[in-house]
DNA sequence: CAACTATCTGGACTACAGTCCGGTTATGAC
DNA sequence: GTCATAACCGGACTGTAGTCCAGATAGTTG
């Protein structure tokens, strides 16, 4: 995963803004017969996860399934959690600019409507439990395939940097000197898939829900008293 | 993983406290062999992750260096996670008897002596951390072979009790109503392997470990205004 | 001591992720 | 149209986790 991948291949965000946050890809011309290959195996990987399970199905399977060879799975995806990440490839986008250009409280909103940080983070963290909880299968997948994924991949330093720039407005003003970017990386710890997967197996989604939002309460309170 | 591995197999705790959190096991008697294999394994599998990391030995390696078939390797441990989880199991232990019997603040102490409850939270927390960043690679590796296993593992029940036990009552005068139960799963959250080796893997365990405490105090200052 | 049985043993076997490379094909230049 | 070349293709191959079961063995009972 290179750093030019930072939302996924074969971006291409609405251009100017915050070019921070979006690298951009220059697309490389892809040829015609690897196209027609790529949406092959995206169907049929959707198709098979949908009817036998993230965990149910191999990647010669998907292969197969796709009429395609297993190195061009592989060359096109990486490996199993690379396939995960292209098929939630839109949602995420779709969040993803929703956050940065968006209403408020989720984006920014307009001049005379700006959410404050802590709307922003709720607004954030109520969006991105809907999103996740949603594919928790697939996200789980993206996340897990190999150990350490989930730090690896460019959607996690998207969250984290939001999370920061988040905490560091609403600490500018409050005095408090805190170390935001680990206290982002702490919040964005009950956020990971293994960790919801494991809370949605013994409580109801909402109850979930409200105890990470206290939590981010929490935290939020400690740094703007 | 059995309900009464809840401390790992052939625990046996000092008898007559908190009967809650340790449930023995009658010693279901082990034979000869098995024992003189058992030990032949867990001393190759020390040596072989010592000299080539955790990573980097397989089942194969370890069985054939302890003179032993794949198959006893297996049944005696599971899976690779319980081979790791049988390593760390002294010094767990060791830190959860200091959890329940030991000096304040991460024990309960002396009558006279007692400790807060934020004050074994954040001794706790810093005694787990001090564990788990010193045997990194084997904590990761029990948590981590087998999806979910981290939540699955005994271990982390215990540690989730104990947590939550100190919300409880932390909570208990101050009359704030919170879902302890949740609260103590996102207060762990941070603490697992995965999360602590990508966070060390950019910061200094101490930064690592002053971020931890400062989300720990956080959630109990929102817990006891 | 001998027979009996529950438990243990070990290596062959399966399934799966991921790699490799000789052959093929699309595409751009002339 | 044809040629050169970079990109792509796919299936054989490797390494590993984990399963299975026929045979061996420790401990027990009469």
């Amino acid at each position: 995963m290179t750093e030019s991948e930072l939302t996924g291949p074969r971006s291409g965000y609405a251009s100017g803004a915050d070019e921070l946050l979006v690298l951009r890809t220059s697309p490389p011309k892809e040829r015609a017969d690897a196209a027609r290959n790529r949406s092959a195996v995206l169907e049929a990987a959707a198709r098979l996860f949908g009817s036998r399970g993230v965990d149910g199905v191999s990647m010669d399977a998907i292969a197969s399934a796709a009429g395609v060879g297993k190195g061009t799975l592989f060359r096109r995806f990486g490996d199993k959690a690379g396939l995960a990440t292209a098929l939630l490839d839109e949602r995420e986008r779709e969040l993803q600019e929703n956050i940065l250009f968006g209403d408020a409280p989720l984006g920014p909103g307009r001049v005379d409507d700006a959410p404050s940080p802590g709307e922003r983070l709720h607004a954030f963290v109520e969006a991105y439990l809907d999103y996740a909880l949603t594919h928790l299968d697939l996200v789980r997948m993206s996340e897990t395939a190999s150990p350490g994924a989930r730090y690896r991949i460019g959607a996690y330093r998207f969250w984290h940097r939001h999370v920061a720039l988040l905490l560091t407005r609403a600490t500018r003003d409050s005095g408090v000197h805190a170390d935001v970017d680990a206290f982002a990386h702490a919040l964005l710890a009950p956020l990971g898939a293994e960790h919801l997967h494991a809370m949605v197996a013994e409580q109801r989604p909402e109850r979930v829900r409200d105890a990470t939002l206290a939590v981010v309460n929490a935290l939020l309170a400690s740094l703007t008293p």
